[in-house]
DNA sequence: TGTTCTTACATGTCATGACAAGCGCGGGCG
DNA sequence: CGCCCGCGCTTGTCATGACATGTAAGAACA
């Protein structure tokens, strides 16, 4: 009987291996501040990522992990339940909870700025302020945000480049109250969702996507260092912050060779 | 398994403690198959759809679900959590679960076929096979399906229509196995999906997806019946069984003007 | 030998109970 | 009058226990 049980002791090997189990995991627990499912998918996610648990093996079994980490089924639960929700993990009834390959596409499905996600992958990048005056609302920006027609909002434009080369065209637009804040802040240096979230206390939620292609034109082409009528991937994209109130309003324009944009999607 | 509406309406009538639903939703419940949580979200979700729970109101509280459905928390607790995955709720510790906007937008984030999306909103489609043969894999299709390059892998190749238009050109890639029992099928009027799932009993999880934009060459031109050089929508989907099978590799392009893609990323 | 049954173990569903933490409001105090 | 604190309400976290259901493998049987 050779399997796969045997490594669940294992699991907590990570400590020098002179503390009993209730010193492990539990005793930090106290001290930190996160919620210990949070903590255990932490651990758990880590595991799959540095290769403890590669591939397509199986995680040790709910009623282990119970006794590794001394916490509830509810709470194992939960982190397995959240590592699932990030694609690392797929459970089948009866069987287990296993890895997926651990390649680079998962997060992506999450909300983030363009610099806080070149940032994780190492990539240098940096913005070109290239316009952000206050402008009357067209028909598609007021609809967006939820205001009239010819309503003030600001529109902040924006060239952002990866490794030096222009890839994107970023054009937003903001209600008046927090978009003239953002004119007084240093928006090449700083990413905008991190100023929203941490000067200003937004709450962001969730963003609302479109996409779709075309080709640049003269003024695009001019921005991006491409040629006129080279394919252009656009997004638009909606952001809400408390659930439902739209905030950020942004095309963005992606140079079609230099940029790809990957995410995972879910069955059911 | 038809109506359900008739004897549990009394959600909103609201909190105030009136009458009592004994013979709501659980007098069915033993008849059907469906988990609890799951009647819930449906009930729910049907009333957010409906304008029961217009936007941007507040759902009752998690006691009060509990004692309009006769369920324990940790129950409607999963409903409520199943609901706000699908993009339609967000909660506020302190304050409440409340109602996103109720947009076209939801459900998209989901992995399903062209027909399948389609057909929910009520448009006509119909597929063209254009192509269906066998052929040694290159070296983007190995990769993708875990193969060598060169071996032995089925190509479907079919140009779909929405409302009479030709609107993409599905170029779609199977291991040996599978594709060989695929090209007896009657691909044209049949969602490739609904085979896989229903006759071939393979278990779809989850697909990766990267998109990127590029323009139309000859042939593209010519199935798509765009003009050479129009801004082309490409995707490519590897789709998994069971977790982190590869299956079916695929190249979707669309064309610029006459689809989009939509999704909703969430934060966290 | 081949088939079915039993059994162990895995995840899925659901109940009950408790306390923590965030929010809003009204009453009390300065 | 204004500020702050307590209180009730909300969602968030976690424990314990139970049974259902799917899987796999060995035991029992034909």
């Amino acid at each position: 009987m050779s399997e796969r049980q045997a490594d669940a002791p294992s699991v907590r090997s990570d400590d020098a291996g002179d503390t009993p189990p209730d010193h492990g995991l539990r005793a930090e627990v106290a001290m930190s501040p996160l919620p210990l499912y949070s903590q255990i998918k932490d651990v758990l996610r880590e595991r799959i990522l540095d290769g403890t648990y590669p591939a397509h093996s199986k995680l040790p079994s709910e009623s282990a992990l119970m006794a590794t980490f001394e916490v509830s089924r509810i709470t194992v639960r939960q982190a397995l339940r959240d590592l699932q929700k990030e694609g690392l993990t797929f459970s089948i009834q009866g069987k287990g909870t296993f890895v997926t390959k651990p390649k680079a596409v998962q997060e992506l499905t999450r909300l983030q700025g363009f610099g806080e996600a070149m940032a994780r992958k190492g990539y240098e990048t940096y913005s070109k302020l290239t316009g952000a005056r206050e402008v009357g609302a067209d028909r598609d920006v007021a609809r967006a945000l939820g205001l009239s027609r010819g309503e003030a909002v600001v529109e902040i434009e924006r060239v952002r480049h990866l490794n030096r080369s222009p890839v994107s065209l970023d054009v937003s637009y903001f209600p008046a109250d927090v978009g003239r804040r953002l004119l007084q802040e240093d928006l090449a240096a700083r990413d905008i969702f991190d100023i929203l979230e941490n000067d200003y206390a937004f709450r962001l939620q969730a963003a609302d996507l479109t996409i779709d292609a075309t080709v640049a034109d003269r003024r695009l082409a001019g921005h991006l260092g491409v040629a006129e009528g080279s394919p252009i991937l656009r997004i638009e994209r909606l952001t809400y912050v408390d659930g439902s109130r739209p905030l950020d309003f942004e095309y963005l324009y992606y140079t079609g060779d230099a940029y790809q944009y990957r995410l995972r999607v879910e069955r059911n």
